[in-house]
RNA sequence: CGGGGCGUAGCGCAGCUUGGUAGCGCGCCUGGUUCGGGACCAGGAAGUCGGAGGUUCAAGUCCUCUCGCCCCGACCA
């Protein structure tokens, strides 16, 4: 298409509320524009990006044998009510009323549809496997979106779900998804890792996400340069350095911290590293029951591990509970004579020796203390792994670095098929729930990923794959050149390229900075003088690489210069 | 939900302290000159100053309330 007929509204200078590159580059290059918080209009350019992602991942999902259906966004409440996830999602799906004052929901995700399309139609061994996908729009009502398109309240979603006999069958289709996945991710020109992850509210057993290392990531992911291992940090076990550190208390006794509660506060006061203090940490369940945790004060609580160990149901206790109960200001919580259920401490408590807690004295600390004192029940991993801390498997010090989930695989295993009673007839005639996967990708964030992983001070360097159109032609003299330019641009799109050309009547300048800001991967310039020379030069986005070539020879030179840098 | 910041022309901003006819740059429109790195000259259009209420002779500016957007953090005692 001529660039003057497109509609691609850039913009020379930054919008003042993006701040990630991404969000930055794809408002000014006109990709995209907000609607309200977290909500995006895609325009043709974005969009045509999107579609090029979407069509890779149709792609491969068919490739593994997914059928593509198209489910509702608008679901019955009822549906969330019978799974449990109504409470759960809470305040993070879009509830409402219809008109009759019946409670509907718009999708956050569609465990729940699917799996009561499949327990409408899959009744035997014989009608499994299976696995079904959708590229659909999602809703969350995220408390904080944030970096543009990163996290928002309204996004485009590649769902897939298996459904199989067993958990052998499940093992399969999971391990098609991750074939399929790395294929994706890769196509889309994107370096990931994947890494194991917490399947959160979604339920089930294990689950791997794909992460594509970023600084503007929201996630944190531990990396083992030895082994290779790799975890999300909301899962990741924790290595343990062996050597023992003393503190330097002459004795045990009870001193005077007023109005001295937290760890950095302690820790200037009584001029002790907070390596020297435990924390103590109160949870209590519904039923009353209570658990002390102790953790070290220079570690935080991981609650993805700690729910693991205490089991659904308890909660960090609150202010008010602490103060009832026990008489005491929160901050002052110690393991000492206090009368708890039960005391877990974290494995690193082992390592140190002659350190301070709370004295459960409201105002007082005990210093002096030895892991003997704290009459714990159990030790265990509850730490959030930190950098430089060591590799469970090697002991090896691992790194800790943001990243952008773009994909995410779960084996649901039953826990859907028996709540929602999703059952089949297996060939020895028994009534079995099917054992389903769920596997995600979020479309916008794998455009998104790409530009933070991918672009320069003057603007995107989309990979090939997934740019909005391969070629740009500039033509630096439209009035002069229009003939030779126009079949040029026709031959391109003979030869397959998705060319745009650039005839608008501004200074070349201006094409150049807008063509290097959206990022189309060639940029061919037509001058009058390289005209009569029967040549035009060629230009790689990526590393500024110019060639003169014959005009005649464009196209093949162009899939040679693709080939050869790999666009 | 807690903290911070910002709402003035399509975009980026000044004006607010000390109330007195709404400004600048870019973009846009018209005409002309330019034409390989965001051109130049001349002329022009465009703003309920986020919204409501109040104080005042007079409010973009002061007061109250409210809506929206961005950033940081979310029970670690």
């Amino acid at each position: 298409m001529r660039w003057s007929n497109l509609f691609i509204p850039t913009m020379k200078e930054n919008p003042k509320e993006a701040e990630t590159t991404s969000h930055r580059l794809l408002l000014r290059g006109g990709f995209i524009t907000q609607h309200q918080s977290g909500v995006y209009t895609f325009l043709p350019l974005g969009w045509r990006v999107m579609l090029k992602v979407q069509s890779i991942i149709r792609d491969e999902m068919n490739a593994i044998g997914g059928q593509e259906l198209l489910m509702p966004a608008l679901t019955s409440g009822e549906v969330w009510k019978q799974s449990g996830r109504w409470e759960s999602f809470g305040k993070d799906m879009f509830k409402f009323e219809d008109r009759k004052g019946k409670e509907v929901a718009l999708a956050p995700t569609h465990e729940e549809v699917i799996s009561l399309l499949a327990k409408d139609y899959l009744h035997s061994y014989r009608d499994l496997p299976q696995i079904w996908y959708q590229l659909q729009t999602k809703f969350r009502d995220e408390p904080r979106p944030r970096g543009g398109i990163l996290r928002v309240r309204e996004f485009i979603m590649k769902d897939s779900y298996s459904f199989d006999r067993d958990w052998e069958g499940l093992e399969r289709s999971y391990e098609l998804h991750k074939e399929a996945y790395t294929k994706i991710f890769s196509r889309c020109g994107l370096n990931f890792i994947i890494v194991e992850a917490s399947s959160g509210l979604m339920g089930g057993k294990k689950s791997e996400e794909f992460m594509v290392m970023s600084e503007t990531g929201e996630d944190s992911v531990v990396i083992c340069e030895k082994c290779g291992y790799t975890a999300n940090t909301e899962v990741a076990a924790a290595g343990l350095y062996e050597r023992q550190i003393k503190g330097p208390f002459d004795g045990k006794k009870l001193v005077h911290t007023p109005n001295v509660k937290t760890v950095e506060e302690v820790s200037h006061f009584l001029n002790v590293q907070p390596i020297l203090i435990v924390k103590s940490i109160l949870y209590s369940s519904e039923s009353g029951k209570t658990v002390l945790v102790l953790i070290r004060g220079d570690y935080e609580i991981n609650e993805v591990k700690l729910a693991k160990i205490l089991g659904n149901g308890f909660q960090l206790a609150s202010f008010d509970f602490i103060r009832n109960r026990f008489g005491v200001e929160p901050g002052f919580l110690g393991p000492v004579g206090i009368e708890v259920d039960k005391i877990v401490a974290d494995e690193s408590i082992q390592n140190i020796e002659n350190f301070v807690a709370g004295s459960n004295k409201t105002d007082y600390h005990m210093v002096g203390l030895s892991v003997s004192d704290l009459h714990i029940d159990e030790f265990v991993d509850i730490r959030v792994i930190k950098d430089g801390d060591l590799c469970p498997r090697c002991s090896n010090p691992v790194r800790i670095k943001n990243a952008i989930e773009v994909g995410h695989v779960f084996q649901l295993g039953t826990r859907y098929s028996e709540s929602l009673e999703v059952k089949y007839t297996d060939s020895d005639g028994a009534l079995k729930p099917i054992v389903m996967g769920s596997y995600g990708i979020g479309v916008g964030r794998i455009m998104a990923a790409a530009i933070e992983q991918s672009s320069d001070e003057k603007g995107i360097i989309w990979p090939y794959s997934i740019a909005p159109y391969h070629v740009n032609i500039v033509e630096i003299n439209p009035n002069k050149t229009e003939q030779t330019t126009k079949k040029l641009y026709e031959k391109l799109l003979r030869s397959g390229f998705e060319t745009i050309w650039d005839e608008r009547n501004i200074s070349a300048g201006f094409k150049f900075k807008d063509a290097e800001l959206i990022g189309i991967p060639v940029n061919i310039v037509v001058s009058e003088s390289k005209i009569t020379r029967d040549e035009v030069e060629v230009q790689v986005r990526k590393d500024g690489s110019r060639f003169d070539v014959g005009i005649e020879n464009v196209p093949e030179t162009l899939n040679k210069i693709i080939e050869d840098k790999k666009l």
